[in-house]
DNA sequence: AATTTGTATATTGGATCCAATATAAAGTCT
DNA sequence: AGACTTTATATTGGATCCAATATACAAATT
């Protein structure tokens, strides 16, 4: 016998991949706000039938990228300023308990992980990258915590921030204010501090979100 | 014209009452860690057919409730010791910030209905009350706050405890120590206190963890 | 020209069907 | 009796179809 079995079940199913490539679209920003979601259009794009888009839709609008409207389809989901507030509260005090629970277990496995990523954010050129690599920087980290329900909370806020971070990091000097955040952060976690690593997560995510609400405010104003 | 007219979008499509009742019966701990949900059962139960069953078995997973298994149905998701643990943190640490934002917001009639839920919560002689006046108790307060994106996370982690909550209720004298406990946080919320009532709401559950906890390991001993 | 009515087309919600995978039961071999 | 193989049945994943609702466009009326 000259082959490798693989598990069937490990395969990815239709509504799977749909979901996946969807997510990533809303997240990068090549979807707008209020854009609606076809089922018909999207299952011949995926040559595939509307049963697994459907599924797909369902699970996105559970995690709030979409808006579904009965009989009249789904949309990606906006969000208010007032929401865009409540959701960096929301973060800043999950993610500086992720970190409270994290630096006391992290290896130096993933404290390396996040130099690394530390330092392909600040060199990044690609708009595209950086909200990854900030996910990643901040997700290895946390990660230590063994705390999933935790990463899932924070994980599902991010996916609902990243294309707005994105569209304001191209535009302020929010990148260069975040690696040096992100330096003194990891330093922290590297002196295991756990305490001033918790507070200087809840004060980055506090800065990211006055420097959101300030270019949505000018972003408002100029149009 | 002698008739009231109704939107049509407002009527329930299937997928949702399934999912609302499926999701009520784990709920409720109608149905026990590691049942399988079998969609033609359902979909005959429910008299309709399996699609809409699907839809929301999707939603349910990224709930939490149920997990899904490639070709092998969904089944209902038991909760580990240690992701107890965690919830029950994550819990105290989203619940206790809700409180420190709701307090300074929150009107008489929520005071009224929080005092109303409480007592009703001291009285109830049915377990199948308690979690859902508890539920009702918490939340009243924390809508003042008006961040549904912390209500969410909230209530997605009752969610995914009341079944063992109520459990734990019946057996402990759970019911007593927390109607002691509201009637302090509901006294702090009624002074205005903010940061009385948060550190109050953290420390109180982080007693139903120590509770609940402390009652799986004697189950666990007893099994 | 503006408004209303009628018709055509697009889209959603879900029923039914078929193929693929999993599980159970029956039969065969040791 | 236990292990293995074959057959039957259960269940899932998704394709296709149909009916209901929404939207767009054309025609008629004011």
């Amino acid at each position: 016998m000259n082959f490798k079995a693989v598990n069937v079940a490990q395969s990815k199913s239709a509504t799977e991949i749909v979901f996946d490539s969807l997510r990533q679209a809303i997240i990068m920003g090549e979807m707008e706000d209020g854009e609606p979601l076809r089922q018909e259009e999207i299952a011949k794009a995926f040559n595939t039938s509307r049963i697994p888009v459907r599924e797909a839709i369902a699970r996105l609008e559970q995690l709030g990228l979409v808006e579904a409207r009965r009989y009249k389809g789904a949309v990606v989901a906006a969000i208010s300023i007032e929401e865009f507030d409540e959701i960096f509260d929301l973060r800043a005090v999950v993610e500086s308990d992720a970190m409270r629970r994290a630096v006391p277990l992290i290896t130096k496995a993933s404290l390396a992980d996040a130099r690394s990523y530390h330092v392909s954010f600040a060199t990044a050129t690609e708009p595209e990258e950086w909200t990854a690599l900030n996910r990643k920087f901040h997700c290895c980290l946390y990660e230590a915590a063994n705390s999933p329900n935790y990463l899932k909370v924070i994980n599902g806020l991010f996916d609902r921030l990243d294309r707005y971070l994105r569209a304001q990091l191209s535009l302020t000097d929010g990148m260069e204010r975040a690696t040096r955040e992100h330096e003194i952060i990891l330093a922290a976690c590297e002196a295991g501090d756990a305490e001033h690593a918790a507070a200087l997560t809840y004060d980055h995510v506090q800065d990211a979100k006055a420097s959101l609400l300030n270019y949505l405010k000018q972003k408002r104003e100029t149009s």
